[in-house]
DNA sequence: TTTCCACCGGAAAATGAGGTCC
DNA sequence: GGACCTCATTTTCCGGTGGAAA
């Protein structure tokens, strides 16, 4: 890239955008002054939780809702408000919001609830059982109400079991007469199937379903929120009619609608254009993909990429999973790795298929050819073959 | 109905790198 | 300093599984 170029850039950057006021709104990690069509779920969550504030232990609460129906937001923004208002007041109330998937493990949950009751813990060195008792000992000690949010619980209870939920609530209320909340949400309703019934009775106290949201409230999400993030005049409405009906048709995502009105808007700020339109968001919902291709493939191990580069190799395939591996094989001798075991190489298909990198099919020839798995590409082998020649390990043997 | 093929995937163990505790 | 811990990744083992062929 030329100075002449890069200078442009800063340049560009110094004078501001023409399109975006706040671009900010449109992330999914900014909680709006109001959500619209769930008001009934605030004042639900709202009146669980001040029952901490009379010190008295209020229902536990499940919530449900598939991805980009508002639950993550609607319990932040309560949580905001509850922290402001006992801060006003002057009430001494432990909080704690935790997201299992990103947090990954029992030990970083347990580290991280630790943190937000004012525990320190190191980050390895102790077992569970001894951070959990650590959690629970400063829990008895300090005697204040606690609220503990488990977002994506499912990830937790499905990994680890529910020994951390049953610790909490065994040792909460009922002992010590420590008042709690405990706020499980998930994507998946079938999760409790993980739960010891002692568990269930204790933590299914309430459930709040969130249903996806529709087409036309989508658009006055998406109205509400342009209205913050655009200039006045520099987004169609037809443009953002258009992005809610695009994400209302897969499941009335929220935050897939506010992505495809960032990138709509970038887009359009790229090309020069003073106005948003609906151009711009079918370019969006598009390139939204191709960024998503792009991200999962970049991120990969170095297995994986070999194993999509042996898939290049034969033409994308289809190819039997046996043969496969043993292109797999030759590649990872031509460049000097060890190859993975079959078994590990297996499972390393099964993900790359969960992404939608590999399509993956089982044909069955009974006794003469047994079951056979089938293996392809799924997508542009170019696009992808670009995007593993940015690895700079790869970059000469990427044909 | 049984056999057989190639594969699936759960479970346990191994490995190695990071750390804490006493 | 040795015992013990977490964690991510990988290997090893092995009991299924579907369905055409025998």
């Amino acid at each position: 890239m030329s100075n002449d170029r890069i200078d442009d850039i800063f340049e560009e950057a110094f004078k501001g955008s023409n399109i975006f006021r706040n671009k900010n709104v449109l992330f999914h990690d900014y909680i709006p002054e109001r959500l619209p069509f769930r008001e009934s779920q605030i004042n639900r969550v709202a009146k669980i939780f001040s029952s901490l504030i009379r010190r008295e232990k209020g229902s536990n609460v499940f919530i449900y809702g598939k991805p980009g129906t508002g639950k993550t937001a609607v319990i932040k923004y309560v949580l905001n408000k509850f922290t402001d208002f006992v801060r006003e007041k002057g009430i001494n109330i432990h909080t704690s919001y935790v997201n299992c998937r990103i947090a990954g493990t029992e030990y970083r949950v347990l580290t991280s609830i630790a943190q937000d009751i004012g525990l320190h813990l190191p980050f390895t060195g102790l077992s569970v059982e001894e951070a959990l008792s650590r959690v629970i000992f400063k829990i008895k000690n300090d005697n204040i109400p606690f609220l503990i949010i488990f977002d994506e619980i499912d990830v937790l209870i499905s990994r680890y079991g529910d020994k951390i939920l049953y610790s909490l609530t065994r040792s909460g209320y009922e002992s010590l007469s420590v008042p709690y909340v405990i706020v499980g949400i998930s994507n998946n309703l079938r999760f409790k199937e993980y739960l010891d019934p002692r568990v269930l009775s204790s933590l299914g106290e309430e459930e709040i379903v969130f249903k996806p949201y529709t087409a036309s409230e989508l658009e006055v999400i998406l109205r509400e929120r342009a209205s913050i993030a655009f200039y006045k005049d520099a987004i169609d409405l037809a443009a953002i009619k258009l992005a809610a009906a695009l994400s209302a048709a897969e499941h009335g995502d929220a935050r897939k609608a506010l992505d495809m009105l960032r990138v709509a808007g970038e887009i359009a700020e790229e090309k020069g254009a003073s106005k948003v339109s609906e151009d711009h968001v079918r370019e969006a919902y598009s390139r939204i993909d191709v960024e998503r291709t792009y991200e999962v493939v970049r991120s990969l191990p170095l297995h994986s990429k070999l194993i999509i580069l042996s898939l290049i190799k034969v033409g994308g395939g289809p190819i039997q999973a046996s043969k496969l591996f043993g292109v797999y094989k030759s590649i990872c001798e031509s460049i000097g790795e060890k190859p993975l075991s079959y078994r590990r190489f297996h499972g390393l298909i099964t993900e790359l298929s969960l992404l939608g990198i590999a399509n993956r099919r089982i044909y069955n020839y009974g006794r003469r050819g047994g079951r056979i798995s089938s293996i392809r590409i799924d997508g542009s082998i170019n696009e992808i073959l670009n995007i593993i020649r940015d690895d700079p390990l790869l970059e000469d043997i990427a044909f």
